[in-house]
Parts: C-alpha cells; structure tokens; sequence
RNA sequence: GGACGAUUAGCUCAGUUGGCAGAGCGCUGGCCUCACAUGCCAGAGGUCACUGGUUCGAGUCCAGUAUCGUCCA
C-alpha cells in the first residue's frame, strides 16, 4: 500500500481519494465481525431502506451517525457488527412496478400473481439495492457478507415463525372489523398508515324527524342504522330509546335513538347519526348498542347495491347528489364552511374509505406492557428523553394491529382454508391438503404488512429463528438510530416482538435524531423541487465535508435546516486538515522520532499536548452520549482554532529558525504526534481524508495498516496541563494585545512594532523565555523589563498586571489611540460599576456561596485596574505633544 | 380538542449542575506573511419572544400569554 508520496496538492480533491479507500477496507475483511472474537460485542442493525430507494438526505444522516458511532467503537476495541440490509417495501416496491406495467399497457392481473411476483424479484436483483451501492460511497462500514433482505429466505422463515406462534399463544385473530380502505391501492391501511390532510368541507345540517345533525358525510347516511345523542344530554332525553319515523331521501326511515357517551354533545347539534359500516367511531356504537352494519360504499369507492338510487356512484359525486336532493326536499337546515382533516393514503393521498372487511390482527396489548417496563425500567434506553413520553403514550393506547394486506408483494399469509368443512389452518409448512378432511386447500390471498417483517429485524438478520453465535454473541444489539417518523411504526414493534420472542430487549439505546429539512425549514421533498440530493453533495463537496456537516447539524432537537453553504463550510475544514498536513509532513527531513522523543517539550508543546488531551476526552464523552454536533465541533475548534492558527504558527519559528537543532526536532515529533491523534480521533467523522494522510505519514509515527483498525485515541487527567494552558493563555493575551493594537491603529501587517513589556511577578521570566514566540506571531521587536518606563508616542495594553506599549510614533496617528482607549475603558467601567452594584448588595455577599464572591471581588479589583491604567494611558496621551 | 417542542447576533443554530451570553455563515477594516485566499489578522453586532414568580443571582427553574411547528384524536 506504499503508493510513492506524490508531491501534495495544494487543495485537497476527494474524489481520488474515495474512490481509493472504500475498495480497499472492504478487501482488507475490516467491516467483517466475527462472532467468535473475544472481545467485547458492539452491534447496530441499519433501519433497512426501502428496496426501490435511492439515498435521500434522511438515510445520509441516519447512516453517517451510525457509521460514526461503529467506526469509533471499532477503533475501540470492540467486535463491532453492523448489519446492512433492505426491506421489501410492499406497497412502495408493487406501485413501481404497477407503474412499469402501466406504461407497456398492462395490468397485473394480466400477468397474473404468480408472474407478477416473479417480475418484482427480477426488478429487485436488476436494480434493486442502488441504496446499497450508495451507502458504500458514503463510506458506511457495513458487514456486507451479512446483508439481508427481508424477503429472503432466512427472514421468511422467521415471519412465518412469529405469525404460527402469535397465532397459537391466541395473540394472531381474524375479526371482522372496521380497517382503513384505500380504493386506489385495493389494500387495508394501518392505522398508523393513515395521514391526516387539512381540507375544506362542507357541515350540512340535516332534517331526522324532530331532531337535526351535523355531518360532512352526508353519502354516509344511507348506511346509517342509528341515532345517538350523549347520556346525560337533557336536550334529548326524551328520544333515547324510541324510534323515530324520518322522512328521507330514500323515503320514509325508521332509526332508533341511543345514548351513548362517544358523543360529544358540544359538537354540532349534539345529535349524530350512526354509520356502523364508514365510521370507526359509529363502528364501535354500533356493537355497543347492536346496531346493523349496512355498507354503502364499496372497496371500489363507488356506491353500493344498498345504496339504492345511488347505486355505481362515485362517492364524492353521491355526496354532491344527496344534498341537491336533500335540498329539494326541504331536509337540509343549513349548510356552513367546515375546515378538518381527512385521513388520506399515506403512499397514494386517497382518502381513505373505512370499510368493513375481515383481516388479520395481530392483539399487541399484551406485547406493549413489557415494551413499556422495559423503558420505564431503563432496559431501554431512549436519547433524548424527551421521546420516552411520545413512546410510552402511544403504547397505552395501542390498538390492535391489522396486519393483512391486499397485495401481492410480501410474505403471503400462511393461512389456508378449507372450502369442504370451513376449517382454517396456520401451518410453518405450506400445506396442500386439509388436515381433517383432506379436502383441498385454498391459501389466504393476502400478505402480511412490510413492518411485520420489519419488526423482527434484531433478531431475524442474525440468523433467528435458529440459535446462531451471532444471536448469541450480538442480540441484544448495542443501539438502534432511527428517525422519530418511524418511532410507532418499527422501533415500538421491535421492542415488542424483541422481548417477545428473544425474552429481551432488542437494543439496549435507542437514538432518535432529527428530520433534514430545507433551509427554510420544509420538509424536503421531490415535488416541492427543494432537495438536496446527497450524491451530488458529494460529488461536489467530498463525502468526509458533506458527513461532517451532517453530524455537526444533529443536535439533539427536532429539525435539521440544512443549507448547502453548511457543506461547503466543511468542505473549507476539510481543505484546512490537508494542508496542515501538508505543512507538517514537507517539513519532516531530518526527522528522528526516537530521538525526538527524549527531548523536553517547550511551553507550547505541552500547551498543544494538554488541548489535545481535553478535546479528545470531550469528544469520547460527547460520542458516548449521542451529542455527534459538539463532538464534531470540539474536534473543529481545536484542528482549526488551536493547532492551526496558534501552535502550526509558534511550530514555524522552531521549523524554521530553530535557535538549537534539537528544537526543530522537538518540534517536529510533536507535530507530527498530533497530527496523528488528530487524525485518528476525526477518522469516524471523516474516514477517507484522514487515511489517506495517515498513510502518508512516516512509519514510526504510524502503527498499524490502516487508521480504520487504530485504536481510538484516549486520554487521562494526567495529560491536562494546567500550568501551561495559564501560561500560554498569558502568551496568547499578550499577542492578541499586539495584534489588536495593530488592526485598530490600521497599522500594516509588513511594519515591525516596537514592543515593550513591563511584566509583573511570574510574568517577567515567562515573557523572557517566550520572546521569540512573541515577537514573531505579534511581529515587533519586544523589550521586557519589570522597571521598564513607558515610550514616547505609545499604545498601552494590559494583560494580567503587567502592561503593554507597543509605540506608534511616526507610525501613527495618535486620535486613533485615545478612540480605541476610550472604548475600553467605557467596557471597562461597565464591568467595574456592574460588579460594584453586585457587591454593594449585602444579600449577594451574604447569601452566595463564598467562592463564587470571592471571585466577584477578584474581577472587580481587576476591572479597577485596568481602568486606571486604561485613563492614565489616555491621560498621558493628552499631555503628549502631537 | 389533547400532548410535545421551539422562540438566543442579520441568517442557521449550540448553550449540560442557576454563577462573565457562544459557534458557523454573513458583515466591516486590513492583508496574496515561504500549509491553506476553500486562507490570515483584527473588529462590529444581543431587552436571550412577552408578563409575573422562586432565588443573593434566571437564557437556564415555576406559572401564564403570544407566535410558530410537530404528533395524536
């Protein structure tokens, strides 16, 4: 892997470099786990992407944290396991290939089920997994050899598993029963599988007899068995119980009144009419008060043999046509604008139609109180808390789960019945003759819902439902990453069927992140035109700037904005690391690292060492608790702000102007021990920039093949250096001081400056030793002495109580100087009055704990000083000749 | 209708245990200083949405109000 250092650009172009990587590590069997491996177990399974999807901006976040997380951990020393793998998606996967049919004028039932399956399995092996191939260019450190599908045949058998045993243990039921029916897909919808749309209606009040109601369905009542007022309305009272004689459309109607107490009596008329067959709440009045089910509208959405006249009509066109005829009859009291939200198909918008039809259920009540113990009981861990509210509310009201599908993609329903003596039989094997009278046997047309197979992921990628060492070694999986959209859909039903069937918990963190949105802070999305797609971004950006500014934007809320100035931000950083590390490596000859290593470290040596030392400490307890934004900016704030712009600086006086050779030498040894840390604790945020300059550094200052498999960098108290980051803070101060006097006198960067330093007690030897440091990052020629009297024509700065003059006769104006020393001394007696206020309060001085007064009074002393040598530097300004 | 969240610099957002309000971008001024102009140096910019309360002390805790957003019904 030597490829001969070529000479280094001087901007770094990522498409090289990826392209090099990710071959490679796969080759090397790094991403592979073993599950016989002594160590210890790091496990996260991907929330499969839907089979047709392509990467979108969502699945980029969600799998750079992921990667992040198993990268590190992998460099940490653990057996580190992430299980790639797609999901088959029903109803998403047949609308593609429905479509592809449409277009060659096809139907499916023109192919017919069996070829039509056989036409998705071959769509899925030509095109299928593109997300796969994109998740490589991402750089996602998947276990490849254990992608699973789950349709394959291994995740099959667990589904049909679960559903033979859900359905022995009575858990599995078939039921008649109001469900979701969306007329354009021909399937049942989930409750969760519902979207709400705002839309404007029409509230028509409508004529029963003596009594008169509300309704924005006016097409329902043809189905309508019923009318119910609330118990304890005295209004109506009276009616409860009987039966009313209503002239209708359909001509006279007998309907009886209940009481019941789903009825809000505030709402409308207080009266509503009971539509036991197109209304779920009208649904469960019905069975309370045996009311017939009349359907009026058919799984087609057209009216149905019971609507009468109406019979073949459109729903909505019904709708329009009951209200003219109602209107004719005198029946309609008053129509008023009405704004509410329809349920519609969340992958067609149809409004949903509810129907009444037999499906499969599976009874999750059971299931959710030990998935709710497991949370409460912090088995479970959810990051951040906030989720764990949203979680536990929705698993109290669970209601059972229709998982039956009108569809032909999916696990099919190992159900069969028989026709000779009505018998039904859910077996593991498929079966072809009935068991008790060895009639034949016609199997259930419908499949199962995509997240039933979804649910069993933990556990059925590892190899379940045999005992494998993967299970064994892996399960329960270290932490799931997922977005909140789908915290109901498949996080609750893992957590459910996880402990149902493993006996434990399917993951031991959940981490919930946020949604990408625009920066505008809309919902990406195709028909709105405003996506960023992530491809393009790393086509243009490099994937290491477009991952990093990922992690740096999930902060634990609830959006991400995300704006492509973001990127190219990062990308900038990206460009800052290459060239650091071009500095440090062309700046190498004559390096001898075991001798190097013997030398004594100089003042900013151990200065770089110990914000080393912090920033990786902050970045390890960031990372631990899923805080990705200040881990990535610690590491920013130090590569940038602390190794580049200070200690690479202070590093080019030693490199260039060594004073002894074996300052160069120091010098280079720590620059280069660093960078190497560095490089190593950035490598899960930006994995193929920093093995590429990892690989170029030189031999002794690397161990090991690949940065990918270097351990990840730890430190220990030890290593902070109080002392020097005081000392050097006083340093940087006093060049800060330099400098600022420089920008506001507009003075030239190419002028020296004449500096003199009057230090005060420790300061004195500290000022004396760092002087070459000082004079060449602030650029002047420096004095220092502890008597020194203050130059002709000069500007004061204080730092600490020692004071600055840095002389500006001949160089400029001196208004200038008394402008800049009348602002500071205005912040200073800000401060000075602020803090006396504060201290002359007796309750602060009594009541505050004594240290933090303490220090009050160290500030205000402080601020007291500075602003006395701040006015007698303008004093003696005043009286200086001009 | 219920629940949750947000409101901090021009913009996008951090702010953990209540103790000196931060970052990135943008802006202003000066610099092509031998790693980097995808750069360097310096600077300006804040009534922490509003009203009360608790506290010696509130961006942070409590109550309410307003606006926006999300989820559930």
């Amino acid at each position: 892997m030597s490829s001969p250092p070529a000479p280094i650009a001087d901007r770094y172009d990522p498409s090289v470099v990826e392209a090099r990587w990710y071959p490679e590590w796969e080759k090397r069997g790094y991403f592979h786990a073993d599950p016989a491996s002594p160590k210890k177990p790091y496990c996260i399974v991907i929330p499969p992407p839907n089979v047709t999807a392509s990467l979108h901006i969502g699945h980029a976040l969600n799998d750079t944290l992921q990667d992040i997380l198993v990268r590190m951990k992998r460099m940490d020393g653990f057996n580190t396991l992430w299980v790639p793998g797609t999901d088959h998606a029903g109803i998403a996967t047949q609308v593609v290939i429905e479509r592809q049919l449409a277009a060659e004028g096809k139907t499916k039932e023109d192919l017919g089920r069996e070829a039509f399956v056989t036409r998705v399995w071959r769509w899925k092996q030509e095109l299928g997994g593109t997300i796969i191939r994109q998740l490589k260019r991402l750089g996602c450190s998947c276990d490849w050899s254990r992608e699973r599908f789950t349709m394959d045949p291994g995740l099959s058998r667990a589904v049909r598993e679960v559903f033979v045993r859900l359905w022995e243990e009575g858990l599995v039921y078939r039921d008649d029963y109001i469900v979701n029916w969306c007329p354009r897909c021909q399937t049942v919808l989930s409750d969760l599988e519902v979207e709400r749309e705002e839309q404007d209606a029409e509230f028509v009040y409508i004529k029963y007899g003596p009594l008169t109601l509300g309704t924005v369905r006016p097409e329902t009542k043809l189905g309508d068995t019923g009318l119910a007022v609330h118990p304890r309305d005295k209004r109506y009272a009276q009616y409860v119980g009987q039966e009313l004689e209503i002239p209708s459309v359909e001509g006279t109607i007998r309907m009886k009144v209940v009481a019941d107490e789903a009825v809000d009596p505030g709402f409308g008329t207080g009266v509503i009419k009971v539509t036991p067959g197109h209304d779920p709440v009208d649904f469960e009045i019905g069975r309370r008060h045996n009311l017939a089910i009349r359907t009026v509208i058919g799984f087609d959405g057209r009216m149905t043999a019971e609507a009468g006249k109406y019979a073949g009509l459109d729903r909505f066109e019904c709708r329009k046509r009951i209200v003219e005829d109602m209107k004719k009859l005198g029946l309609i009291e008053r129509i008023e604008p009405y704004r509410h939200a329809v349920g519609v198909c969340y992958r067609c918008r149809t409004i949903v139609e509810p129907l009444v039809s037999k499906q499969w259920y599976v009874n999750v009540k059971p299931l959710a109180e030990r998935a709710i113990k497991a949370v409460r009981e912090g088995r479970i861990k959810i990051v951040p808390r906030a989720w764990t509210k949203t979680y536990d509310h929705w698993m109290q009201n669970i209601r059972p789960w229709c998982i039956s599908r009108q569809l032909w993609w999916g696990h099919r329903i190992p159900a069969w019945y028989c026709d000779a003596d009505g018998s039904v039989h859910v077996s593991r094997t498929d079966l072809t003759a009935c068991p008790r009278c060895r009639g034949p046997l016609r199997q259930d047309p419908d499949v199962l819902d995509t997240w039933f197979s979804s649910g069993l992921w933990p556990f059925s990628t590892l190899g379940w439902p045999d005992d494998t060492a993967e299970l064994k070694t892996f399960y329960p999986t270290s932490v799931l990453v997922t977005g909140f959209d789908i915290l109901f859909f498949w996080v609750a039903r893992m957590a459910m069927l996880g402990l149902h069937f493993m006996g434990d918990v399917p993951f031991r963190d959940v981490y919930i992140h946020a949604l990408v949105r625009d920066a505008e802070g809309q919902k990406m999305s195709k028909s709105k035109g405003n996506v960023i797609d992530p491809l393009v971004m790393m086509d243009q950006y490099g994937t290491d700037a477009f991952r990093f500014t990922l992690a740096a934007l999930a902060a634990q809320g609830r959006d991400i904005r995300l704006a492509e100035e973001r990127i190219e931000g990062y990308r900038n950083f990206a460009n800052k690391l290459w060239n650091a590390a071009r500095f440090v490596l062309s700046n190498l000859d004559g390096y001898d690292p075991g001798r190097a290593a013997k030398l004594a470290p100089a003042l900013a040596d151990r200065w770089i060492a110990s914000r080393l030392a912090a920033t990786i400490t902050s970045v390890r307890e960031h990372l631990r608790r899923y805080r990705f934004n200040d881990a990535a900016s610690a590491i920013y704030q130090f590569l940038w702000h602390e190794l580049c712009d200070w200690y690479l600086e202070v590093a080019k006086i030693s490199l260039y102007r060594p004073a002894e050779p074996a300052e160069r030498l120091r010098t280079q040894h720590r620059l280069i021990t660093v960078l190497e840390l560095t490089l190593r604790l950035l490598h899960p945020f930006m994995p193929f920039i920093t093995e590429e300059i990892w690989q170029r550094l030189p031999e002794g200052a690397r161990r090991g093949e690949s940065i990918m498999v270097a351990p990840y960098p730890r430190a220990t108290r030890r290593q902070l250096d109080g002392d020097a980051e005081r000392a050097m803070g006083a340093v940087m101060d006093v060049i800060t001081a330099v400098r600022n006097i420089r920008g506001e006198m507009r003075i030239a960067p190419g002028v020296t400056l004449e500096v003199t330093l009057r230090p005060v007690g420790k300061q004195e030897a500290l000022f004396t030793a760092q002087a070459p440091l000082i004079e060449a990052l602030a650029r002047g020629r420096l004095t220092s002495d502890p008597r020194a009297r203050r130059p002709a024509g000069s500007a004061l700065a204080v730092v600490g109580p020692s004071e600055i003059y840095v002389k500006l006769a001949g160089v400029v104006d001196l208004t200038a100087e008394r402008a800049r020393l009348e602002k500071e001394i205005k912040r200073a007696a800000d401060a000075v009055a602020f803090l006396e206020a504060k201290l002359a309060r007796p309750e602060f001085v009594e009541r505050a704990p004594a240290p933090v007064v303490e220090k009050e009074r160290q500030r205000l002393a402080e601020q007291r000083q500075l602003q006395a040598k701040l006015e007698g530097s303008l004093a003696w300004i005043r009286e200086e000749p001009r």
